[in-house]
DNA sequence: AGCACGCCGACT
DNA sequence: GTCGGCGTGCTC
């Protein structure tokens, strides 16, 4: 198909070293090579005789019938037979995949136990192979004065002087650092002084001395040890917490800098990319210019120079979504995690991950610094700082003094709402109130759509998704029925599917949109506006969003888990949780302590500015720990009594959890496998099998799940007694396993 | 992950 | 008679 080497690498920053290859012959040299695909194992390939390789090279190599891009890896190559030796085809000009990404993709493969290949294509995805932005520019002309009569000035030196040997800088750049104008240079373009050349876009980089923002005594005293972390240029873990409003960002600044001072790179991490235009406004702030961002959604491009930029070292800062972690960072000072304990951060497909947890880990491979930054600290960090494995920071206090907003219970058994109805009385008197003395307000409902659930009054049928054991959730926006596990949509029946009754379908319980529907009705007089990721499908909307809430132009906002992020809006004093209780059924491991942070998150969305706020919470439980806590304000009680309760049982973070996902496109096929699978369960001291148990979707997306749970104390190394699970049980091609260390779903 | 090879249905 | 469905197996 191709004649000559991998397509696309002709041009750009990327092309072979012209060294050729070798073609069948046999050589002496073999170098092993992983590739970015679900093997476990490197391959060996041919060295060509020249060809100069050394660990975390990028090579091309040929697969079957095609060519892949892969590295140049550490293991000692095999003995796999000679005559099936391939040569690599080509050595890739791009800089070598640094030691700590290495050791970085191995520990999490073996970790999480996903083939190495497989986490090594999370740090190639980078699409090498394709030019790479390049910008118009200038350099050293051969022939100078070839019009003749152009005169060498003072000003054409300075400009030549600039240039050196063979450096290309754009037009605008080069006027200013050659101190003339630039119709100067294009004059001595022109006269043919200068001709054309291309270089590698470059950014302005941020500056770390660029005037930040004045620290309070408390924040400098943090400022300090930060800045003292990262110039000690060796591993540490610092849990920063900080109460909402306290000014944690700006501190961990201060750790950035102190890498950037030190010509080190730096990663900020944020759990999701719809916090990124806001917190690169941020940043930009700071430093004074934008951090290089990276996340799933970047053009192909831009990933590649951004990519580029990171591994030449051209690019100092980051600011990025959990796949930023694999970029191929070659001198890093600080890596944060900014609210360290948002469930966000794991990744639930392919390679199942905990972007915090790995982190820390490849803070330890590359020998820095690493903050967790929250105001409500996951458990699992928290009781790492307890045992003094991580540093404690503490910012206590409000950052210029605004009070924490008062959190108050409405029993919803002494003042329920009307019959059918979901705003008790008592909340929707505060907001009239908040509305009339000319304050905003918000409405928070953790759950999209008009009701999640339509029943027939006849018969009790319930509206479900045909592909998942899911009901259909009404949308009155489109006038639909949707799946929110797989997208499924139908039109809403007019006759029940079950019995055939006409008009009988009643939709039952609360979304975003009935609750809005009952504003309107009791508040007739308060603009509204709706933020859920139905309305909000873009940064930009976001920002539409926001600006109209600045703008006063909103007197009630209602959303949806999206308003709990980050936002800060000044004459918002006001915020009412429709359902408290939400997040507490379902048996999660960690409901209540996700509970509890989701709605303090919330809370801290009212009463930054001089103006006090407060939360109601309308609740059928006000006696829960987590609705005590919220109102007395005691979160540290609160975690110290969750973490009294996991101990015992060796539930995490005291424990080890491992879950054994079995899915499968036939019922009794699984079944089977589960049988198979529980009668080679491993038994042994500090270990537990439960399961297996139909997953809560029992069918998803029209596959059929089951769920083992593997439970130990932590002295037991989960993976190597999963693995021989593994191997000890055959299973047909038809069923699949997925292995989830550290679940943070149960789902 | 691709891409081949390999046996059973509706079509130029 | 062939084009093509995706099941299974392999890639240094």
């Amino acid at each position: 198909m191709h004649d000559a080497g991998p397509p696309g690498v002709v041009s750009g920053a990327l092309v072979p070293d012209g060294t050729g290859f070798g073609g069948w012959g046999v050589t002496a040299a073999r170098v092993t090579v992983l590739l970015p695909l679900p093997f476990d194992h490197p391959f060996d390939y041919a060295q060509p005789e020249g060809m100069v390789l050394r660990a975390g090279d990028l090579v091309s190599v040929p697969l079957g019938g095609r060519m892949v891009v892969g590295a140049v890896w550490d293991d000692a190559p095999g003995d796999a037979a000679g005559a099936r030796l391939r040569a690599v085809a080509a050595k890739l000009q791009a800089p070598a995949l640094p030691d700590n990404l290495r050791r970085f993709v191995d520990w999490v493969a073996q970790y999480t136990m996903a083939p190495r290949g497989a986490v090594l294509a999370l740090a190639l995805k980078a699409n090498l192979l394709g030019p790479v932005a390049q910008a118009q520019g200038w350099q050293r002309g051969a022939a100078l004065g070839a019009k003749g009569r152009s005169a060498m000035t003072a000003a054409r030196a300075r400009v030549l002087d600039v240039l050196g040997d063979g450096a290309v800088w754009e037009t605008g750049q080069l006027a200013e650092a050659a101190a003339v104008s630039a119709s100067v240079v294009r004059a001595m373009a022109r006269a043919g002084f200068l001709v054309p050349g291309l270089r590698a876009v470059q950014a302005p980089q941020p500056d770390p001395d660029y005037p930040g923002p004045v620290l309070s005594a408390a924040q400098e005293a943090e400022a300090v040890l930060l800045r003292a972390a990262v110039l000690a240029r060796e591993f540490s873990v610092t849990l920063l917490e900080g109460v909402t409003g306290s000014g944690k960002t700006e501190v961990y600044l201060e750790a950035v800098a102190a890498a950037l001072r030190h010509g080190q790179q730096a990663l900020v991490l944020l759990p999701e990319i719809a916090l990124s235009a806001q917190f690169t406004a941020r940043l930009t702030a700071r430093f004074g210019a934008a951090p290089a961002v990276w996340h799933s959604a970047l053009s192909p491009a831009k990933r590649r120079a951004t990519w580029q930029a990171v591994a030449a070292g051209r690019v100092a800062l980051v600011l990025g979504a959990r796949s930023a972690l694999f970029l191929p960072f070659d001198d890093l000072g600080v890596v944060i995690v900014d609210e360290e304990h948002e469930a966000a951060y794991k990744q639930e497909e392919g390679v199942i991950y905990h972007a915090r947890d790995m982190a820390v880990v490849r803070a330890r491979l590359a020998g820095c610094a690493a903050i967790l930054a929250s105001a409500t600290p996951s458990l699992e960090s928290w009781v790492n700082a307890t045992r003094g494995r991580y540093r404690h920071a503490m910012l206590a206090a409000r950052h210029g003094g605004a009070a924490a907003p008062a959190m108050t219970s409405v029993d919803l058994r002494l003042a329920p709402p009307e019959r059918g109805r979901f705003l008790s009385p008592v909340m929707i008197e505060a907001i009239g109130a908040t509305l009339a003395s000319g304050a905003q307000a918000m409405l928070f409902l953790n759950r999209r759509g008009y009701a999640p659930l339509m029943l027939c009054r006849r018969c009790g049928h319930r509206v479900s998704c045909p592909h998942c054991t899911a009901w259909l959730v009404a949308h009155r926006a489109h006038d639909r029925l949707l799946c929110h596990h797989c997208g499924h949509t139908i039109r809403v029946p007019t006759q029940c599917p079950s019995c055939g009754a006409a008009e009988s379908l009643v939709p039952i319980g609360p979304g975003v949109e009935r609750i809005a529907e009952e504003a309107r009705a009791v508040l007739p007089q308060a603009r509204q506006l709706l933020m859920t990721s139905d309305v909000i499908g873009s940064a930009e909307q976001a920002q539409a969003a926001v600006g109209a809430i600045e703008a006063g132009a909103v007197d009630l906002v209602i959303g949806t888990q999206m308003m709990a992020k980050g936002w800060h809006f000044p004459n918002l004093t006001l915020v009412g949780v429709v359902d408290a209780d939400l997040g507490l059924a379902g048996g999660d491991l960690r409901a209540a302590e996700r509970s509890a942070q989701l709605l303090h998150q919330v809370a801290g969305r009212v009463g930054r500015a001089e103006q006090p706020g407060r939360a109601l919470l309308q609740t059928y439980q006000p006696e829960h720990p987590v609705m005590q806590a919220l109102a007395s304000g005691d979160l540290a009680g609160f975690r110290a009594a969750e973490a009294a309760l996991r101990r015992p049982g060796h539930w995490p973070p005291f424990g080890r959890l491992a879950a054994v996902i079995v899915t499968a496109d036939e019922a009794d096929a699984g079944a089977d496998a589960c049988r198979a699978l529980a009668m080679q369960a491993p038994a042994q001291d500090g270990l537990v099998v439960l399961g297996p148990a139909p997953a809560p979707f029992a069918m998803l997306r029209g596959r059929h799940r089951w769920r083992f749970l593997l439970k130990a104390e932590r002295r037991v190394a989960v993976q190597p007694v999963l693995r021989d699970w593994m191997a000890r049980t055959k299973l047909p091609r038809s069923v699949r396993v997925i292995i989830d260390i550290d679940p943070i779903s149960f789902l």
